[in-house]
RNA sequence: GGCGACGUGGCCAAGUGGUAAGGCAAGGGUCUGCAAAACCCUCAUCACCGGUUCGAAUCCGGUCGUCGCCUCCA
C-alpha cells in the first residue's frame, strides 16, 4: 500500500516520497500568541496531530516542527497585536506572549495533541532571520528604505504559485495597504523599522527593528527542516499571503524548492460564521472542554476530512460525542469482560475480522488521512464486537485482549480518541475497587428485590459520571 | 471586483466512471425488576439544467446557492 498526500502545490493527489527514505521532516504554521486558543486552532492541530501520529505508525521517523510566533503580527495601523495588549494590561510584552504560549500549550495537551518534536519561537531566532534578510538583499530579492526592509515581489516570478494569484489582480483588488516607502504596493516586510515606542526590539544592519510576520517560519524551517523539507502544513485561511511569502522567501535565498507536499487544513466556522479575531465570535478551547470530553471533540473534528471546512455547532458536536460514546462503550465492556473471561487462545475467526478492519483502516488512512472512512471502520468493527458480545458463549482473554489492542492501536494510537490511561492507571486503581464494591452491594440488593437501594446506588454513580448496566451475566460499569 | 472550495437522506459525513460507507436522530421489534446499553428491521439516487459514455453523485458546460481568501487570523 502506498501513502497518498493531496498537494496543494500541484493540485493533485501525490503518492508520498519523502526525501530521505523512512525519514519525514514536516512543518506546520503555529499560532500567535496573543490571544486564547479557540476551536478553530482545535481543528487545525487535531488534524495535524493525526497525521503525524498515522506516520509514525506507518514506522516514518518523523521530525515535527511547529512554529511560536511571538513577535512581527502587526495591526491595521500598524501596531503589533502583542505590544497592545501588553500595554492594555500593564505588563512587558513577553509576559504576554510566555501566558499565551503556556496556555496554548495547556489546552493541546488536554486535547490529547501529542507536543511537536520542536517549538521554535520567532523572538529566539532572531539572528536566522536577520541572516537570511541580508541574504536576501544581497541575492536582490529584498531592499532596505529607511530603516525597513521589504522583498521585492517582482523579483520572484513564482510568486502566487500555492495560491493561484498575480500580482497584477492583487493591485486590482486595491485592499493592500500603500505604504509609500514600498516599491511596489505587493511587496511585504522582512523587517521594520521601530519606532520609539516599540519595545520589542532588535538591533540589526539596517538599525534597531522587528521582523515581519513571514520571515520566521522562513528561518526556522529552514534551521531545523533543512532548504527542502517533506510536509508543509496550516490553515487554509493563511495561504495568502503568508504561505506565499513563506516560498518566495525560502526559495529565492535558496535557490532551492521549499516544501514538497503542502497540507492545508480546511477552516472552521462556529454555527456557519468564521470564528475571528475581528469578529470576535470566538469559542476557546477551554470553553469547548468544559462542555464536552477531549475524546468528543476530537471525534467531532476527526469526522470530516481534514481538508474540508467544518461547522461547529452544538449539534453537530453532540452527534459526534454520541457516536464516540458508542466506541467507548464497547471498549468499557472489553475492558470488563476481561476481568472474568476464561483464559484461552484468540479466536482464529475474530482475529481476522480485526486484521480486516486493520487493513480497511490503513487503506482509508493512507488516501490522504481520511479519517473520517477510518472511523467508520471502527464503528463497524464496533458493531460485530458488540455482536459477538452478546453471543451466548463467553469469549477468551486472549480474544478480548486482541481486540482491545486493536481499538488501543487504531483509536488510542492514531487517531487519539481512546484515553490510554484511565482504567488501568495506578490512581485509578483503588477507584475501581471502590465501584465494584458497590456493584457487588447492588446485586446483593437486587437479588432481595430491594429495588429502592439498587435504583439508589446506580442513580448516585449516575451522578459521578459513571454509568452501570445490567447484562445478563452480570453488571458492567463504564466511565461516561 | 479577482481567486478558490463546496452543494450527498431530518442532521453530520465518506465515496471522483459501474447501480450510494459510517455516525446522530426517527419509527417498529428483542432483551431488562425498571432502566441503560446492545442487537434486528425500516428510512436517500447524490442542488438544478444540458452534454460525453454501454453506464455518472463521480467527467465537461451552464444556472442557482453556501462558504473561504484577497486585511489580522489555524
Amino acid at each position: 500500500m502506498a501513502l497518498k498526500i493531496y498537494n496543494f502545490l500541484t493540485r493533485k493527489k501525490e503518492t508520498f516520497h519523502p526525501l530521505y527514505e523512512g525519514k519525514v521532516n514536516m512543518y506546520v504554521c503555529g499560532p500567535t500568541v496573543q490571544d486564547n486558543a479557540h476551536v478553530g486552532h482545535a481543528k487545525t492541530y487535531v488534524n495535524f496531530d493525526v497525521v503525524v501520529r498515522y506516520l509514525r505508525y506507518r514506522g516514518y521517523d518523523v521530525l515535527y516542527v511547529q512554529n511560536i510566533t511571538d513577535v512581527g503580527h502587526l495591526l491595521d495601523s500598524g501596531e503589533d497585536r502583542i505590544l497592545k495588549k501588553a500595554r492594555q494590561a500593564s505588563v512587558a510584552p513577553m509576559q504576554i506572549v510566555e501566558r499565551y504560549t503556556r496556555l496554548y500549550f495547556e489546552d493541546m495537551d488536554a486535547l490529547g495533541i501529542k507536543r511537536p518534536d520542536i517549538s521554535p519561537r520567532a523572538s529566539g531566532h532572531v539572528p536566522e532571520q536577520i541572516e537570511m534578510i541580508k541574504k536576501l538583499i544581497d541575492q536582490g530579492h529584498a531592499y532596505e528604505v529607511n530603516g525597513s526592509v521589504y522583498y521585492d515581489v517582482s523579483s520572484f516570478p513564482d510568486y502566487g504559485k500555492l495560491s493561484g494569484r498575480k500580482v497584477e489582480d492583487l493591485v486590482e483588488g486595491s485592499r493592500i495597504a500603500v505604504i509609500e516607502e514600498k516599491r511596489h504596493p505587493a511587496d511585504f516586510a522582512l523587517w521594520k523599522r521601530a519606532e520609539p515606542e516599540h519595545l520589542l526590539r532588535w538591533p540589526s544592519p539596517w538599525g534597531e527593528g522587528f521582523p515581519g510576520w513571514h520571515i520566521e517560519c522562513s528561518a526556522m524551517s529552514r534551521k531545523y527542516l533543512g532548504e527542502t523539507f517533506d510536509i508543509h502544513g496550516g490553515g487554509i485561511d493563511n495561504i495568502f499571503p503568508h504561505n506565499e511569502c513563506e516560498i518566495a522567501q525560502s526559495e529565492a535565498a535558496h535557490n532551492q524548492p521549499f516544501a514538497r507536499y503542502w497540507m492545508l487544513v480546511g477552516s472552521l466556522t462556529l454555527d456557519g460564521v468564521k470564528m475571528s479575531k475581528s469578529l470576535g465570535n470566538t469559542l476557546t478551547i477551554s470553553e469547548a472542554l468544559k462542555r464536552w470530553s477531549p475524546e468528543a471533540i476530537r471525534t467531532f473534528l476527526l469526522s470530516t476530512h481534514y481538508s474540508n471546512p467544518v461547522d461547529f455547532s452544538e449539534s453537530a458536536v453532540e452527534g459526534a460525542r454520541k457516536g464516540w460514546q458508542r466506541i467507548w462503550g464497547v471498549v468499557s465492556l472489553i475492558q470488563e469482560q476481561m476481568r472474568k473471561a476464561p483464559a484461552g487462545k484468540a479466536s482464529e475467526e475474530v482475529l481476522a475480522i480485526l486484521n480486516d478492519t486493520r487493513t480497511r483502516f490503513m487503506q482509508k488512512m493512507d488516501d490522504d488521512f481520511n479519517a473520517p472512512a477510518g472511523l467508520a471502520t471502527l464503528q463497524e468493527l464496533t458493531r460485530q464486537v458488540f455482536f459477538l458480545l452478546n453471543e451466548g458463549d463467553s469469549q477468551t482473554s486472549g480474544t478480548l485482549q486482541a481486540i482491545d489492542e486493536l481499538y488501543q492501536e487504531l483509536g488510542g494510537d492514531v487517531l487519539g480518541i481512546i484515553p490510554t490511561d484511565g482504567r488501568g492507571a495506578a490512581s485509578a486503581e483503588r477507584e475501581s475497587g471502590l465501584i465494584r464494591l458497590l456493584v457487588d452491594l447492588r446485586a446483593e440488593a437486587r437479588a432481595g428485590k430491594d429495588w429502592a437501594t439498587a435504583d439508589k446506588i446506580r442513580n448516585q454513580l449516575l451522578q459521578l459520571g459513571i454509568i452501570l448496566e445490567d447484562r445478563p451475566d452480570g453488571t458492567v460499569w463504564k466511565v461516561e
